[in-house]
DNA sequence: AACAAGGTCAACCGCATTAAG
DNA sequence: CCTTAATGCGGTTGACCTTGT
């Protein structure tokens, strides 16, 4: 156990990689694949390590490497999925195409927890920092305000340090949001799905165990509301079943190539039962045959399937055991 | 121009997990 | 089941860069 026996051998390079041997790697890897990495030094005529070489391939020579600074949306999201993952780089990056847990990491350690604090927020919890551990107003100044997952601001934060565009009809206002019951857990992880009632567009979260589940509330389920320890308020759902939803267990073909796969609930904003529809927008993803049997209940796939109609309240992407999962509703204090 | 301080980021280290024999 | 090798991950380091004095 411990270090890689290829660390012991001698005149194995290390530092920084020159081009030359980057070359070598990159030629190899297009060439042949990389296979067991342990071979790819000697094979592509390279004085590494195997560990080395797939380091180097991961975070710098990848052709589908996105490079150049993250954007607004990516940031957003970084913050969004570390306050429900924490430091799990590689669960965070398989969630920005493009991007590696190194870079992802680095940019977490250097701007965003940086950020975080100026805005009176400990990126550790993601909870306002005490009084006396805020900077004064001068000091946050110029920096541009991080988002801040939804699950961790109090409704005066919501108001004025996101960086949400401004409700269009394109790009309305998020309705609500899910808090997990736990960080760390399974059971219910739907913090970062913001719900704008007339397009509510999910991607299914790929660090997710279990299955997907995709779910509609009606508010005749709901139990009243409480506020939380951060002054918002939450709906709670007593309902184990949502009135349409389904759980699809993982699959390769969802898993890998696919992870951008989204599923919209579309349709006219009225009150009423039946002005939303459930779409697929990716067959090639969510097949019939990709759905299990585990779906919560007879007839509602038939239904989802064909894009049934319902008063989308409220949606969430879970997992684990539904009958687990309690459901709670973040109203938007906007 | 020279230096110091702080920031950035590529790469390494060491541990945990998984796979193979 | 045990051992060992391979792989993956998160924390850390240190070289390089930028900015301020």
């Amino acid at each position: 156990m411990g270090r890689h026996s290829c660390c012991y051998k001698q005149k194995l390079r290390k530092g920084l990689w020159s081009p030359e041997e980057d070359e070598k790697l990159l030629d190899h890897i297009t060439k042949f694949g990389h296979g067991c990495w342990s071979s790819v030094p000697k094979l592509a005529g390279l004085q590494r390590c195997g560990k080395s070489c797939r380091l180097r391939w991961i975070n710098y020579l990848r052709p589908d490497l996105k490079r150049g600074m993250f954007s607004e949306e990516e940031e957003r999201l970084i913050v969004e999925l570390h306050a429900v993952l924490g430091n799990r780089w590689s669960q965070i990056a398989s969630r920005l195409p493009g991007r590696t847990d190194n870079e992802i990491k680095n940019y977490w350690n250097s701007c965003i927890k940086k950020r975080l604090k100026q805005n009176g927020i400990d990126p550790d919890t993601h909870k306002p920092l005490k009084e006396d551990h805020k900077p004064a107003a001068a000091e946050t100044g110029d920096e541009p305000p991080v988002a801040v997952a939804p699950s961790t601001t109090t409704p005066v934060e919501n108001s004025s340090s996101l960086s949400r565009e401004q409700p269009t009809s394109h790009n309305p206002t998020p309705l609500c949001w899910f808090e997990p019951t736990s960080y760390g857990s399974d059971a219910l992880i739907a913090s970062v799905v913001n719900l704008p009632r007339e397009e509510a567009c999910f991607q299914p979260l790929q660090y997710l165990e279990g299955g997907i589940g995709i779910g509609i509330m009606n508010p005749s389920s709901s139990s009243g509301s409480s506020v939380n320890s951060s002054g918002v308020e939450m709906q709670s759902y007593n309902s184990p079943l949502m009135e349409i939803s389904g759980m699809f267990p993982w699959s390769d073909q969802l898993l890998l190539p696919n992870k951008g796969a989204e599923i919209h609930i579309e349709g006219e904003q009225e009150n009423s039962l039946a002005n939303h529809s459930f779409e697929i927008m990716s067959e090639s993803v969510l097949t019939e045959e990709g759905w299990g049997p585990t779906a919560t209940s007879d007839g509602q796939m038939d239904r989802l399937r064909s894009g049934t109609v319902v008063d989308p309240v409220a949606a969430a992407i879970y997992v684990g055991d539904e009958s687990t999962c309690s459901r709670r509703r973040v109203e938007d204090a906007r």
